[in-house]
DNA sequence: ATGAAAGCGCTAACAT
DNA sequence: ATGTTAGCGCTTTCAT
C-alpha cells in the first residue's frame, strides 16, 4: 500500500505517480542508501562495496524493479535505441538484415525501433521525423534515396554525432553517410558479363513491379550497359505487381507471346522460380533453349530443377554489419562470440547453377544448411 | 550559435544539455509564447487562439523542432510504444505478422519495439525485463508458453494496465491475457480429418525441426489424435535441422528408407515442398502414389506442380488483429480504412489442391495476387 | 486563452 | 565509497 500523505501547504506539491512500479528511490530505501548509490550500482558496479552491492541487488529483487530507460536516456542524453527504416518487412529480404541487425544490436543492449515504409519514399521523412524524437543512438536507413525533407534530416542527426547508415547500397564517391552495401549497377553488369560469357547475345532483365526498388532498376541498368557494350540485344520488362512467383510465370508468357530471348535475367530469385517453373511446364530445356538468371541466392533457387544460377545478396550480413558498425561508430564494444564481418565480404557472388550453364546444376537433396523452423 | 551564458554562484547550476536540437522551450522563445502554449497546441490544438497557433508552426518549422518522446513519455506516463517479442523476424511467418502489427500501430503514432528470440524461450524473460523498462503502452508475445519469470512479468505488466497479448495460439479456457490466434491442436485435427475423409488410412507427421517450436508439435498431436480416433497408423518424424525445404527433402528420403507412407502432414508449406520436389524428382505421382499436406499457405505452395494442399496461416492479420485489439484496449481510434478484423477469421482454412485430391489442382499460371516487390 | 510551478525517474557534476 | 544538487524536456495541475 502506498502512504498518502498530507498535501503540503505549498501550492504546488502534487504527486503525479501513476504507474506501480518500483523506481530507484524505492530500492534505495529498501537498501538502507540513496538513489545514486544504487544507480552507480547498476551502472559502474565496482564503485560500490561489495557489501552494499550486496544489499542493493537484494533490495532490486525484492521490488522487482527495472530501470525506467525513457527517464535514464532523457537524464544521460544517450538512448539505448536504433532506429532502422526499411521497404517492408514481409520480405525475405530485409527480414534477414534485420535478424542480422538484431542479432548484432541486442547483446549490446541496444533497442531496434522499426519502421517500415512500405517503398514510399516519401513516408521516409514522417518516419525520420518520429524516430528522431527518440533521440537514437544510430539510425539505419535503406538505400541511398531520399527526399530533400529526409536527406536533410540525416543531414541534422550526423552533425549531432548520431551515425547514420545507408545500408544496402554503395557509391564509394559519396561518404557523407556510412554505406554497408553494394553497387547494383555492378552487379547487374556482372550478371550481365555472365549470360554474354555463357555466349547468350538475346537478352531481356524483368524488373520487379515496384516503382521505388532503386536497387532493382539499377541491377537493370547494368546489366543494359553490359549488354550494350558487347553489342548484344537487351529488352526490359516489367514483372505485373503480383505475387512475385506468379509474376514470374506471367512474365515468362508474355515474352513468349513475342519472341522469346535466349536468356532472361531477374530483380529477383522468387520472379525466376516462377519462370523456372512455366518454363519447366511448358517443356523448355533449360538452360539449352532458356536461360535464367536470378538475384538473390533464396533457398528455392537451390531447389527448384537442377538448380537456378544467381547472383547471392549477403542479406543476414548486411545487418550484421551494419550494426556491427553502429556499435563501432558509437565506441562500444561487440559482443565477445562475434566476428567483425569484413565489408568485403558483402559484395554479392555469382552462383553458377544449371539454369544458365549445363551440367552446373547441384543435387540439391544433399544440399543442407540453415534451420527449418517455422 | 549557443549562447554560452556566464554561470551563476550559486554552486549547482550546470547546463547539461550536449544534442543540437531544439526544444519546446526553442519554440516558445521563438513564438513569443510559453512552452505551456506550443505544448498544448501540439496536443489540444483548438485550445489555442489560431493566431498564436499560426505563430507557432512557424516557429516549429523555423526551428526544425521534434518532440522530445522520452521526456514526453516521462511527464505523461504514456509511452507510445509497443514492444513484441517473437521468435525470428527471418521466417516469413513472423515477418508478416510485423507486418500486420506495424500497418495497424503506424497510423495511431505508435512505435514498434521488436525482439525477436531465437525460439529461447529462456531469452523471454531478459526481453520481457527490458521491454518493460520502456513502459511500453502494450506488449505482444508469441504463443502461451512461458517461463515462470516471465509470466510473472507479463502479469505484474497486465496489473499496471498494460495490456497483453498473446499471439499465435488460443485457448478458450484461458482468460488471463488477451489471445490473437487460434487453436493449433484443433487445426492439427483438421488437417487428419482431411487426410483420413481422403481415404489415407497410413499417415505421418514431419515436425519441423525446433524444438521450442510449440505450436508445430501441437498440430502434431492433434494429427495423431484424429488418427488414432480413426484406427489409422500415425509415425511422427522430426525434420533435420537444416533449410526446411531441404529437410522436407531428407524427411521423405527418409521415410523411404523404411516404408513410405500413403499420406504425409508436413509442420510447414517449406517441409512439404521439399518433399514434394524430390518426390516429383523421384517420380512418384501426386497424390495417386502419395499425399501432401502442408501448413501456412505460402506462396511456393500455389505455384508447386499442381498446387500444395495446405492448411492456410492468416499470417499478416494476426498481427493486423493484434494492433487492432491493442489500439481497442487502450482506448485509441483505428485509422479510418481500417477494417476491423473478425477475430473468426483468424482460424486457418484448408486449402484443397492436388497433393491431397486428384484433379483439385488450381492453375498457378492463372493465380496473381500480393506483391512482386523486393 | 494562456501561464506558473512542480514533478516524472534518472544521471552528471560536484561535493564529502 | 557515498551523498547532494540540479536538471534532462516535457506534461500535469492549478491559477489567471
Amino acid at each position: 500500500m502506498e502512504n498518502p500523505q498530507h498535501p503540503p501547504d505549498s501550492p504546488g506539491a502534487r504527486p503525479r505517480r501513476s504507474h506501480g512500479r518500483a523506481t530507484l528511490a524505492d530500492v534505495a530505501t529498501h537498501a538502507g542508501v540513496t538513489p545514486m548509490t544504487v544507480s552507480r550500482m547498476l551502472r559502474e558496479p565496482d564503485r560500490v562495496a561489495p557489501e552494499t552491492a550486496q544489499r542493493i541487488r537484494q533490495a532490486i529483487d525484492d521490488t522487482g524493479y527495472s530501470p525506467n530507460k525513457q527517464a535514464g536516456g532523457l537524464a544521460s542524453g544517450r538512448s539505448a535505441i536504433v532506429a532502422a527504416i526499411i521497404p517492408s518487412v514481409a520480405n525475405s529480404v530485409f527480414a534477414e538484415t534485420i535478424q542480422g541487425l538484431s542479432d548484432a544490436l541486442q547483446p549490446a543492449g541496444l533497442e531496434l525501433f522499426l519502421a517500415p515504409n512500405d517503398y514510399k519514399l516519401e513516408r521516409e521523412e514522417d518516419q525520420l521525423k518520429t524516430l528522431l524524437g527518440w533521440g537514437p543512438a544510430a539510425i539505419a536507413v535503406t538505400g541511398r534515396r531520399h527526399s530533400p525533407v529526409a536527406l536533410a534530416l540525416m543531414r541534422q542527426a550526423k552533425r549531432a554525432g548520431t551515425p547514420v547508415i545507408q545500408m544496402w547500397d554503395l557509391d564509394a564517391r559519396d561518404t557523407e553517410f556510412l554505406q554497408i552495401g553494394f553497387n547494383h549497377h555492378l552487379v547487374g553488369v556482372a550478371m550481365g558479363e555472365h549470360l554474354l560469357a555463357c555466349g547468350y547475345r538475346d537478352l531481356a532483365y524483368v524488373d520487379s513491379g515496384v516503382a521505388e526498388d532503386f536497387r532493382a532498376h539499377e541491377r537493370g541498368q547494368g546489366l543494359a550497359q553490359a549488354a550494350r557494350l558487347a553489342g548484344a540485344a537487351l529488352q526490359v520488362l516489367v514483372a505485373p505487381p503480383c505475387e512475385p512467383m506468379a509474376a514470374g510465370r506471367l512474365a515468362l508468357l508474355k515474352l513468349m507471346q513475342q519472341r522469346l530471348p535466349r536468356a532472361l535475367a531477374f530483380a529477383n530469385d522468387h520472379l525466376a522460380a516462377g519462370a523456372c517453373l512455366q518454363a519447366l511446364e511448358l517443356g523448355l530445356a533449360l538452360p539449352d533453349q532458356l536461360a535464367l538468371l536470378g538475384y538473390g541466392d533464396f533457398p528455392i533457387s537451390q531447389q527448384l530443377g537442377r538448380g537456378i544460377s544467381t547472383m547471392a545478396a549477403p542479406r543476414y550480413q548486411i545487418g550484421l554489419a551494419t550494426g556491427q558498425s553502429i556499435l563501432l561508430a558509437l565506441g562500444r564494444p561487440l559482443a565477445e562470440d562475434q566476428q567483425v564481418l569484413d565489408h568485403g565480404s558483402l559484395v554479392p557472388t555469382l552462383v553458377v547453377r544449371n539454369t544458365t550453364v549445363a551440367g552446373a546444376g547441384i543435387n540439391p537433396a544433399n544440399v543442407a544448411e540453415g534451420s527449418s523452423r517455422d
